[in-house]
RNA sequence: GGCCCCAUCGUCUAGCGGUUAGGACACGGCCCUUUCAAGGCUGGAACCGGGGUUCGAGUCCCCGUGGGGUCACCA
């Protein structure tokens, strides 16, 4: 059997955090087994602009590397990919359920159904329709309709029994029939619901293996009971665990944003990707600039393949150890039987150290790559790159070394090497300037530095431990007030390199520019 | 509330009857000291509870408890 598996997203216009792990897991298994990996839109409810809701989907998941074989942008031989396309199969296999009793028009009235559930409820009985405003022929239906009414197409589920799947991540799961809605499939206007639509499509699709979280479990019974109804065989089900809120059990949800950012870690990976899209004009207040958000990643400059290791790891686990995978090895070691039952909370910290352990690994042609837009956009460097600035850009990103844990970060760290006139940091200044005997000590550097015979590293670093010698000082002592002098701030890469990249006439103006600001 | 799922360090997890309960992130301490979400070393930290089964239970069974999901003419 081919192994097909798909990957159903509504148009929301956002890639969710939760969506890129069912996604990337239906993908690795499809690939695993040479199979195929169908990306299918359900936008039955559409009345939104699809396009602009679907674009940042297809374009993250793009990002992230997961393609599809068959849907959106690249068609097939099943298509159409949108399943609003495709009322037609929807609204025959509706006819079909029809014909077959396994379903039935229903003209009850909305507040008739709430009277039934209410009264349930008082009596303390589960709710069950009664089914009274069902018509099982046509002389009902007419009667029903002369009495003004309009009808929708209900499931006819079975009364007794038990249901039981065998999904692969959780084994065994019953279902007692008796507790199943009839549940609507099709509106008065004849437009179908999703469980029916989903159900028809997938078989349409010859969908082998349907993985999807866990919140779909409860809805397999009635999904099961049409396409058992209309003779399809059932697909493979493998519910995946959740991906929660950090620290806790429940569903990550966009919504709560608030709510995480006082969760510590989750405030510090959010605050970082602020300070990163200021600088380069995005909003960062935006309602997709948010770290349950796909987007968030990519605008800050986090690597894609990182994003999808450590949502790999998000309920899966290879052995006791294995923690990073190339894409093959990921494929290769997937299986659906090591995925975890129990939910798995988003740890936006993790995801920051699987970040940097891929990060620290580019090459800095590489990192060079990454980082040049970011400085592009934050207008530090023309378009196109001069040779000049690229050649500044590639050493520091040398200088930084792992220093660098997402592409936006080169911004806080070349900054200061691209414009003429870094600004002066406050608390810097006074902290590190703006104390007796700097200034003389300044003074002493501009005199030595501009001596230095050849202005590289190891020559600066001697210059200036000469100097603090001279004047028994600590190295830091004067490496501060220098670096502040001439970066206008307290932190960045090492001294003598940031010296060196700047070179000694800058460096020296800075120095002297930095002379009234000292104590 | 009904139904369903879940339960090992704070978090992600390994464990598939006999382990000093392992790893990673986070956290603490120490070192380095030229800053840092830089680097090095190091430490603390877990089997939800109660019954069984068994020579032996984190591991199997049952019952509690707790958490979560789902119960739409949303997807």
């Amino acid at each position: 059997m081919t192994v097909r598996t798909r990957f159903a997203p509504s148009p929301t216009g956002y890639l969710h955090i939760g969506g890129v792990r069912t996604a990337l897991f239906n993908w690795i298994f499809a690939r695993k087994h040479g199979g195929q990996f169908i990306l299918r839109i359900d936008d039955t409810d559409a009345e939104r602009n699809v396009d602009e809701a679907l674009a940042p989907i297809l374009s993250g998941l793009r990002w992230l590397g997961i393609d599809w074989d068959e849907g959106p942008g690249v068609g097939g031989p099943h298509g159409p990919y949108f399943q609003s396309q495709r009322a037609a199969g929807h609204g025959a296999a509706v006819e079909r359920l029809l014909a077959s009793g396994h379903a039935y028009r229903d003209f009850a009235r909305p507040d008739e159904l709430d009277e039934e559930r209410k009264a349930a409820q008082a009596a303390g009985k589960p709710y069950l329709y009664s089914r009274r405003f069902a018509a099982f022929d046509d002389a009902a239906a007419a009667r029903f309709a002369t009495e003004g009414r309009t009808s929708v197409v209900r499931l006819k589920m079975p009364r007794e029994g038990t249901l039981v799947i065998h999904d692969a991540v959780r084994g065994r799961v019953e279902f007692a029939w008796e507790r199943e809605q009839d549940h609507v499939i099709q509106r008065a206007d004849g437009s179908c619901l999703y469980h029916l639509a989903s159900v028809v499509d997938d078989h349409d699709f010859a969908i082998s293996h349907v993985i999807r979280a866990e919140e779909h479990l409860s809805n397999t019974p009635r999904q099961a009971f049409i396409a058992m109804s209309l003779g399809y065989p059932l697909p493979a089900y493998a519910h995946l665990p959740l991906v929660a809120e950090p620290g806790s059990r429940t569903k990550l949800s966009k919504r709560k944003l608030s709510q995480y950012l006082k969760n510590h870690d989750f405030k510090q990976v959010m605050e970082h990707g602020q300070r990163i899209a200021e600088r380069i004009g995005l909003a960062a207040d935006a309602d997709t600039f948010n770290p349950v958000i796909v987007d968030f990643y990519r605008e800050v400059g986090y690597l894609p393949w990182a994003i999808d290791n450590y949502m790999a790891l998000l309920g899966w686990s290879l052995d006791d150890k294995t923690e990073f995978f190339s894409r093959d090895d990921l494929v290769r070691h997937f299986t659906l039987e090591r995925i975890n039952s129990s939910p798995a909370s988003f740890d936006p910290k993790k995801l920051w150290a699987v970040q940097d352990h891929y990060m620290a690994r580019l090459t800095t042609d590489e990192k060079l790559g990454l980082m040049l837009p970011f400085l592009v956009r934050a207008r530090l460097v023309a378009e196109p790159p001069p040779e000049e600035a690229v050649a500044t850009v590639r050493r520091v990103i040398e200088a930084s070394g792992e220093r660098l844990k997402v592409a936006g970060d080169i911004l806080g760290y070349a900054d200061f090497f691209l414009v003429d006139e870094p600004p002066m940091d406050d608390a810097a200044v006074k902290q590190r300037l703006a104390k007796p005997g700097v200034r003389p000590l300044l003074e002493r550097a501009i005199a030595v530095l501009g001596g230095v015979d050849v202005f590289h590293p190891a020559e600066i670093e001697a210059a200036c431990k000469g100097i603090a010698d001279a004047a028994g000082l600590k190295i830091g002592d004067l490496i501060h007030p220098i670096r502040v002098a001439v970066t206008g701030k307290s932190v960045g890469p090492g001294l003598y390199d940031c010296l060196a990249i700047l070179g000694r006439e800058k460096s020296l103006a800075r120095l002297a520019r930095a002379l009234p600001l000292c104590g």
